[in-house]
DNA sequence: TCCGTATGACCGATGAGTAATTTACCTGTA
DNA sequence: TACAGGTAAATTACTCATCGGTCATACGGA
């Protein structure tokens, strides 16, 4: 009557699967109201195996920290790289739709806003958030210089809304589901339009 | 050797202090991660009181919500009134950095992103939210205009962009709490100025 | 003597983390 | 081929801490 023994899931794959479905569930639940016992229900599997394989909670987001944090900063920087045009943001934004488009939760993992102040968790997301916004900064800096604004805390706060006004792009798409990629980049082209003085 | 007994505090006084002590706790931590038991040590006194006062954990929140939302509201409604300028966005947020000056974590409390997906909080939150952007949607809804775009799925995306980069402002002074408002509505000028077509 | 202010000590639920145990597969050997 | 036994996969059933909420009780002033 014991349901335990191996289902022929090898580690790799199973570890695979749980960081899939824990994406899901942090992203939409934040760090702070997400239980492990929920994650390994969806998982069809129990709690102690995610603690075997992943040590903790923190280290389950840890794992899965890692996982949309390359996927964005690798999605950036490719975009960075690609395009010569001085209309960055909206090249970033493009990028940025394509990737989460295969990893709907990922933006939410990473800007968690109900992260602990403090602590590993917080200190790699502090690491990957840094490195978007370093790939980020030229353009708000660019903005502001040809404005003849040259106070640094100015850009520090640009560069700070630009954050969250892609954290507020991410979750609009996340209320409207049924928009494309396309659709989410057209959109914001216009919207930018409208802003950019050019 | 029994410390109860009243300490002369009549109920409406010891409900603000409550109050303003909450409204840092929850703006500071976030509803998921404050408890009524450290509410209660910072005030001096002990969690039953704060049951007594305000019922639950929820009813303090919302006793928090009203102080803050009433205050945020005014404050931004009697902005409009008074400008008839078109720089509406900048009249906005100086308003509401005066309003803030006086209670830091006003808007924290009410844009706080750890709340419960529903019940009373949240159904009040939101309708205090929707109430500030009604007001700021006509900034917005001008803009889109202006620049010939008329979809109503843009109007509300940029209407949440801007509800996110608010607080994005917001946050970023309580980083930085050297700055009085004044100078946040100058920074925030100069930031407008480099993003508005004039 | 009543009523409003105030408290210490408790209850129950939830959720992180662990111990002990069971099952299935793989592999070397007679 | 059959079997012993090691190892990886998986579970049930716990512990422990925290936190929301309540109860009975103690003070102190009109």
């Amino acid at each position: 009557m014991n349901k335990a023994g191996t289902k022929g899931v090898a580690r790799a794959e199973r570890e695979r699967q749980i960081i899939g479905i824990a994406i899901e569930e942090l992203g939409e639940r934040g760090h702070a109201r997400a239980s492990v016992v929920d994650i390994a229900r969806r998982a069809g599997i129990s709690k102690p195996l995610i603690y075997g394989y992943f040590g903790s909670k923190d280290g389950l987001y840890l794992a899965c920290l890692s996982h949309v944090g390359d996927l964005l900063v690798e999605a950036v920087d490719a975009a960075r790289a690609r395009s010569g045009s001085p209309d960055h943001a909206l090249d970033t934004l493009a990028a940025l739709f394509d990737a989460v488009g295969t990893c709907r939760y990922a933006w939410s993992v990473l800007y968690d806003p109900t992260l602990p102040p403090a602590g590993a968790i917080h200190d790699a997301a502090t690491r990957y958030r840094a490195r978007l916004a370093d790939i980020g900064a030229a353009g708000s800096t660019d903005l502001l210089r040809r404005a003849g604004h040259h106070d640094p805390l100015d850009h520090a706060l640009l560069n700070h809304i630009w954050q969250y006004a892609v954290t507020a792009v991410m979750r609009w798409w996340t209320d409207h589901p049924e928009q494309s990629p396309a659709d989410m980049t057209a959109r914001c082209a216009r919207v930018l339009s409208a802003l950019t003085p050019n």
